[in-house]
DNA sequence: AAGATTCTCAACCGCTAGTGG
DNA sequence: ACCACTAGCGGTTGAGAATCT
């Protein structure tokens, strides 16, 4: 016998979240803050596990999650992230602050994974070297442990130099969300509780299908009210900074943010060589620490 | 038009890490 | 050191949507 599911429970509701859910889920969270998952279902009054609610919350509710089709950019920032990490959605998540890991890992799974394997196939059919670009189990804890150690490095420089280093604060905009220089405070708590009650004020004014999915849709739209919606050719609806509301990430929902893979190893240090496919920076930095086995990468 | 197949992604499960007593 | 408990993570599943035949 294993153990019972968490959710095993009588009386515990199972399967997509409704509107009403949803809205009881916002509006408790908006009242009392992110955390103390164990209390929610309680106090809240929902019929779902801790846990459901956790996940319904940081992958759907939180404000600042950006939903539709990865930019380029983004995909090739999660492709270099997925060589040098693995499988570490969170970790990647950390580096796109309006994804979340759930969203990365579905979009690997689908799109990229099969995207490689074409460019892997083509690439074997015209005799390029690109197989050798792709491998990722091969040779993976090698590159997981030279993260591990220079995170420890960074940690430990950071302890031992008792204030948390300038550029801590002073990392790209769009990637602010953990590196704020204001601690959670309540003023900020009131700017994003603004953002959510107009979320919520929002959906009730629109009338919601009855399908989870749309419901779905129709509350992360209202979640992201700092950002201004445009539509693509192919239909998606892509979210862009606002900068005239507050940014959900600077505000109360930062109380829930976990320090970033980005706090302890900040994005400055690496966002050349991830981003610049043609700098030899992944190359330098594998090669110096690792053996053979990292020349496969890139 | 309708059934079959494939794709997408929200949600679940089980495990581990962290924390407090 | 041990145990109990919670939070978080990554792998997997399955329902619904989209596409194909």
């Amino acid at each position: 016998m294993g153990r019972p599911p968490c959710c095993d429970k009588f009386g515990v509701k199972k399967g997509p979240w409704t509107p009403e859910e949803d809205i009881i889920l916002v509006s408790y969270i908006q009242e009392h803050g992110p955390g103390n998952w164990k209390a929610i279902p309680t106090n809240s009054g929902l019929s779902r596990c801790s846990k459901s609610c956790r996940l319904r919350w940081t992958n759907y509710l939180r404000p600042g999650i950006k939903r539709g089709s990865f930019t380029d950019q983004e995909e090739n920032l999660i492709i270099h992230l997925q060589a040098l990490l693995g499988n570490r959605w969170a970790a990647i998540a950390s580096y796109l602050p309006e994804r979340t890991d759930n969203d990365i890992k579905n979009y690997w799974n689908t799109h990229m994974k099969k995207k490689l394997r074409r460019m892997e196939n083509e690439a074997v059919e015209e005799g390029t070297g690109f197989s050798n670009y792709q491998p990722i189990a091969k040779g993976q804890w090698e590159r997981r442990l030279q993260t591990d150690i220079n995170m420890a490095k960074q940690a430990l420089q950071e302890a031992l130099s008792m204030e948390k280093p300038r550029f801590l604060y002073e990392s790209k905009p769009s990637c602010s969300s953990h590196s704020s220089s204001t601690p959670p405070s309540s003023t900020t708590y009131a700017s994003s509780t603004e953002n959510i009650s107009r979320l919520l004020e929002n959906w009730t004014r629109k009338t919601p299908k009855n399908s989870s999915k749309s419901t779905q849709h129709s509350v992360n739209n209202l979640v992201n009210v700092g950002t201004d919606s445009t539509t693509s050719s192919d239909g998606t609806i892509t979210s862009v900074p606002n900068n005239n509301m507050v940014s959900p990430e600077t505000g109360l929902f930062q109380v829930d943010s976990k320090p970033s893979l980005e706090e302890r190893f900040p994005l400055s240090l690496i966002e050349t060589w991830l981003f610049d496919e043609n700098y030899g920076g992944a190359n330098t930095v594998l090669d110096l620490s690792l053996d053979d086995a990292s020349h496969e990468l890139f």
